[in-house]
DNA sequence: TTTCGCGGACATACCAGTGC
DNA sequence: GCACTGGTATGTCCGCGAAA
């Protein structure tokens, strides 16, 4: 059978000879991209979109008092910001194109999110009888409005819906709030997994073997090793989005009027708070899910999060018996003659 | 929200070189 | 001539991202 001719392209042939490899990707782009690796890994919504890129940066900033003041919020997203901005646009950052790009970047990671969650991957973040009510607004409200946090109207009471008291965030859910069980839905980590590795990303996600696209997908291009505070509390907003009678993702809910922006803000900070003050369920939480999606990934101590004790010692063991290995005594220049003679045989 | 070109990753076909 | 090996080109999959 004649092979099919697939049309190759070589771009670099075209390039003007005076535009070296860094600048054929426009500063533009790259401020764009990084705008979308900032929603993926930071969070969906600026806590002050108008104050962020006025904000002189503190370089002497100390994440402890992230929480003191509305100010220092912001200052604590700017940080995060420059971080994430290329090396020659944060010089730049309060040239206005500069922040629109960055947006546009957040804006089109934010819309394309909750498409695919409403839309391609749906089948994997519900089960069947729970599909079949995701039709209308009406029937997402009838079906899981418990689900979302909703507390009726009382006679002195108007209702809402619970932040924290919310069964969707919990693997177990006691109608307390309870730190061990919070953001361990199997249903955050299936939207995170959409979100970072391609619309079937939940496919065979907590086995050892989980899907990985054949394509370039968004934990290969940002690099994204480690689990984030912002990535859980991202997830744990979507998750309430998703199953809402709302049918835009917008700072507050067009049907719910849940405030989307003051969630994340709620859930980031408990999670920061936790992790500042290095409290137990917040490393625990944080290890679970790099079990889940890194399991491979070095702790700051060396040891591997995920793997089993058994690899561990082992690892240990290696690591040992290299370091315990005899020194060689012969000069080097005497070992070089030795390795070049080994080889040449 | 949909469409479509792009391009990375992987699988596979093809080809040249080598040894028997 | 055949089997095998390793390098290269091509096909396919499928997620990204810009444009409509």
């Amino acid at each position: 059978r004649p092979r099919r001719r697939r049309k190759r392209f070589h771009r670099a042939d075209d390039a003007p000879a005076s535009l070296d490899s860094q600048n054929s990707e426009t500063l533009e782009d790259r401020t764009r991209k990084a705008g979308r690796h900032f929603l993926i890994d930071e969070g969906l919504f600026f806590i002050d979109e108008g104050a962020i890129w006025s904000l002189n940066v503190d370089d002497d900033f100390d994440y402890s008092t992230e929480f003191n003041s509305k100010s220092t919020r912001i200052q604590a997203q700017l940080q995060d910001v420059i971080r994430l901005l290329p090396d020659d646009a944060v010089s730049r950052r309060t040239e206005e194109w500069i922040g629109d790009a960055f947006r546009d970047g957040m804006g089109s990671q934010r819309s394309a999110t909750a498409y695919r969650l409403r839309r391609p991957s749906l089948k994997h973040l519900a089960d069947a009888t729970d599909l079949k009510h995701f039709t209308t607004s009406s029937d997402r409200f009838e079906n899981f409005k418990q689900r979302i946090g909703y507390v009726p109207a009382t006679d002195t009471a108007g209702a809402y819906y619970s932040a924290f008291k919310a069964p969707i965030l919990y693997d177990e859910f006691a109608g307390e709030i309870d730190v061990d069980h919070l953001f361990r839905n199997p249903l955050l980590l299936n939207i995170h997994a959409c979100i970072l590795r391609g619309a079937d990303g939940p496919t065979n996600l907590f086995t050892d073997n989980p899907y990985r696209p054949q394509a370039p997908y968004m934990e290969k291009i940002h690099n994204i090793t480690r689990t984030s505070t912002g990535a859980i509390a991202n997830a744990a907003v979507l998750a309430i989005w998703l199953y809402s009678a709302d049918t835009k993702f917008l700072e507050r809910g067009n049907e719910t009027n849940i405030n989307y922006r003051k969630r994340y803000r709620q859930y980031v900070e408990e999670l920061r708070k936790g992790l500042t003050a290095k409290k137990a369920w917040v490393d625990a939480l944080l290890n679970y899910w790099d079990g889940v999606f890194f399991p491979d990934a070095d702790d700051d101590d060396g040891a591997a999060r995920g793997a089993g004790d058994g690899e561990n010692a082992e690892m240990e063991s290696v690591v040992d018996a290299f370091a315990n290995a005899p020194s060689l005594e012969t000069p080097p220049a005497v070992c070089s003659y030795v390795i070049c003679v080994i080889s040449y045989s």
